[in-house]
DNA sequence: GTGAAAGCGCTAACAC
DNA sequence: GTGTTAGCGCTTTCAC
């Protein structure tokens, strides 16, 4: 195994010292004739400058820390995606972990990150870890909450949201214009936001005149749970006297569960039900897919930069979510 | 701004030297009375251990890199969510940069992970930094190559690929069992990946009896080329008097833009014309699209396990693809 | 403009 | 079993 060239190798090897090579590399003054000897030993060595003592000296790694819940989900991919373009930006890199959805490891994750010293850390988990990334903003890593809104935040804490009550209504409103008013609600569970959107969704359907019965609102944790959930809403529309004629799904993680509970079932979208989601995917427009879609892909951005840039009290930037009409919930009936 | 506690710090509030401290915190032998004096501190004191002070001392990190060149393909994420399987359980992170299919992003992510002295690295990424992997390797850095064969592997640098003729050769036997003879390509590029499926695709159809005529092949280096690649497939089967009934895509990351390029000129899949593709994505069962899929995960796991388990020389593995037969071919006419 | 030397937070010999 | 001491590879005063 060959050993890595050191700063002090490159240093004798140009017959300089260690802090004329340092100073070569990271931009300080020096004669030009010295600089160009310092290079070509750097050349000649194929040095690598080593980031970990770097990280040392500086207090903190480069690295942007990114700690996802569920990396099976689109709107997760394009988060990492626009944290990962700010980082290369800044020739830095996304350190990433995927939680699986286990709040265990979760813990342990975030953890890593802090004792990886990443210059600062995203994460889409939950209360789990509010102590930690409390503790790491007040030792000048902040940290940036994502789809969690985060109380009595102090300087270097920020929080990335969508505005999930106006995302309910959104999908209330797009069900209105197409004369839907029967609708059933395949939630993924207790986390605030899927909460807020049912909220949203439910207050909007009221201000319509269409209130939302208690039971019209079932919950499945995983995909399995979901043919269940929405085979009991269908049986709960029938009891009640008024069949189904919409279906929301108020999580992207769930999309593929709930259309294909539907199909299987021999159900057309929208000619029997009509069907929005949240979040964009790429095959949405091939199946024509209603979706109210997050900007993920600048809120993973705008994360970033919150780390790069360092703002002084906390912040709190709240997204707007659009809705993307196509086919799923039929023909709008109003102007 | 508080400051973090140092080793330092525990060891005086202990009232122990740093020494023990370090044998408390990695397993050495020290009296229980020490040991719970010192976990005291470092709850007090909420002292999380600097990895990246040890990964200087150890002359690297514990963290697994892994370059991606397409961040939005199913195969890629699967892939990584095996290596972060890997790293996890080793209690280590995955350190996550994508190239977005630029060179220049690419031979600089991969100097960065080399400078970040990752335990290991994970390429998916061409030819440019085949040199820097090799010194790696030589520096006691294991790579993996994923998706390209390497020449004159050193120790410490493997390879991962799938049997890309194997790939196309399901696919010839498939639409032959189909009753399909008249077959378009649709490839990426020049990629050895690309080259081996279309080869051992015309190898299997000239096997079969029905040759795959040159010009059938068109390449597709974006989605927004797709459009025009499928319209002059089309074109010349017209032409040769041999209308296409089949349509091969042979990379997962165009598949959306083939399938829309064929269901928006109004062709019926598999009526008018099949449809076969690489890599299987979680919408493939509901549109009933027959693909090749990859074992992309397993990829990853062992990828990660490569790095973990540094084995003596360099080792190649071949993973084999499997048809995952659905109904975007027609019906099987043969036994 | 350049070098000597101290030190970042930690680990690993080596004494005791 | 525990402390002392010498580094790991680098940056950064402070002299010259």
């Amino acid at each position: 195994m060959v050993k890595r060239a050191t700063i002090g190798d490159v240093a004798a090897d140009a017959g300089v010292s260690t802090a004329t090579v340092s100073r070569v590399l990271n931009g300080g003054a020096v004669t030009e004739a010295t600089a160009s000897r310092v290079w070509e030993a750097v050349a000649r060595l194929e040095y690598t400058p080593n980031a970990l003592t770097k990280g040392v000296f500086a207090g903190r790694s480069s690295t942007i820390g990114v700690v996802i819940r569920d990396l099976s989900s689109p709107f997760y991919l394009d988060l990492i995606r626009g944290a990962d373009e700010v980082a290369a930006a800044n020739d830095s890199l996304v350190m990433l972990a995927n939680t699986f959805r286990r709040v265990d490891r979760e813990v342990a994750q975030v953890r890593t990150m802090d004792e990886q010293r990443v210059r600062g850390l995203i994460v889409t988990t939950g209360e789990a870890t509010d102590g930690r990334t409390r503790r790491m903003a007040g030792n000048g890593t902040p940290c940036v909450i994502v789809a969690r809104s985060v109380r009595d935040a102090p300087p270097g804490l920020h929080s990335i949201t969508l505005d999930d009550a106006e995302a309910g209504r959104l999908m209330a409103a797009h069900l209105a214009e197409c004369g839907r008013s029967s609708i059933g609600v395949v939630s993924s569970g207790r986390r605030p936001s899927q909460i807020r959107r049912t909220a949203g969704l439910r207050r909007a359907l009221a201000d319509l005149g269409s209130p939302l019965p208690e039971d019209a609102v079932t919950v499945a944790e995983s995909e399995e749970e979901v043919s269940g959930a929405v085979g009991a809403l269908l049986a709960r529309g029938h009891d009640r006297g008024a069949p189904l004629d919409a279906i929301v799904c108020t999580t992207g993680r769930l999309t593929v569960a709930v259309h294909s509970a539907l199909t299987t079932r021999g159900i057309a979208i929208p000619g029997d039900i009509a069907f929005v989601t949240m979040d964009d995917f790429p095959w949405a427009a091939a199946l024509g897919i209603t979706v109210v879609a997050q900007p993920s892909y600048q809120m993973g951005l705008k994360a970033a930069e919150l780390i790069v840039d360092r703002p002084g009290g906390p912040v709190a930037l709240v997204f707007a979510p659009t809705l993307v009409a196509r086919a799923s919930c039929g023909e709008r009936r109003t102007a």
